[in-house]
DNA sequence: TCCTTATTGAAAATCATTTTCAATAAGGAT
DNA sequence: ATCCTTATTGAAAATGATTTTCAATAAGGA
């Protein structure tokens, strides 16, 4: 089922501005900011009202499109969502961010903090910060 | 050292407001917003501008006295930081948050990471939500 | 092609955060 | 205990992000 078919089934329409944002998030590696999808849709020539932006994302975060990921100080950034993957790596230097796949290593984490908290997990928030192959290179040379 | 002192090193004065600020927290379970500070700060009658929590907040940052933690959805709370535990678990009910020690756990998945990936990881942003045990019990008669 | 209504964008409203700046008070020195 | 320097404060203004309002538009089923 594609995204035409998957919103109009709940009532809802493809427009041109949210194949705009889309269209954004599927060509950035790193999390975009509202205004940034903004400034880069119109860039690319597709009007588009900032208010429209932030009402596309809310509507992509709800159907599982689009998540949204944390700074280490700052919040705010949306990213394209891979289906079950829920993770960031994020390099400190040029921001690039890719989702990383599986849980299961947190397992014997989860099963402890469960044990000696008595609270059960359900959801869980996990991002790690480092350098990215290039930046490890570039890292001295940056100015 | 205590607070006082390690302050005054750094040529920075121990006021009422920041002590009001830490106050508040050292009494709290779950993260509070710059908001949430300020009205308790008055409820305890310590007369405190909004401004100087968040001056406040920044300076605590800073020292690593508090943490910054981020909801799954907002952003935005600050609670006490224990030095050496950065994690935390949130209930989503009534958002106690406990701090949990140890991230031995998580090498593995960082080893796995930092294989497929490439990239270097030196910091990372964990979070669990979940039930509270109480929470756990009240759940189905929460309304 | 028509019709219903979801969606849009501009402007206004709201809300959080930061900056400015004169007044205050912390704490070292006397 | 008092003085003096200057870090800190709070109110107001400035800034910036986000949400709401509402009439106009356009998506897509009939």
């Amino acid at each position: 089922m594609n995204l035409q078919e998957n919103l109009n089934r709940k009532g809802l329409r493809l427009t041109r501005p949210r194949q705009a944002v889309l269209s954004v998030l599927e060509t950035a590696s790193i999390p975009l900011s509202p205004q940034t999808i903004h400034q880069r849709s119109l860039a690319a020539h597709e009007e588009i009202g900032l208010v429209s932006v932030y009402r596309t994302l809310e509507l992509l975060t709800d159907l599982g499109l689009v998540r949204r990921v944390h700074g280490q100080d700052e919040c705010q950034g949306y990213v394209l969502a891979s289906p079950g993957h829920h993770h960031h790596m994020v390099c400190r230097t040029c921001e690039a961010a890719v989702e990383f796949t599986g849980i299961e290593d947190l397992s014997p984490l989860m099963e402890r903090i469960h044990t000696e908290t008595g609270f059960t997990i359900d959801e869980h928030l996990l991002q790690f910060y480092g350098l990215c192959p290039n930046c490890q290179n570039g890292e001295k040379t940056n100015g």
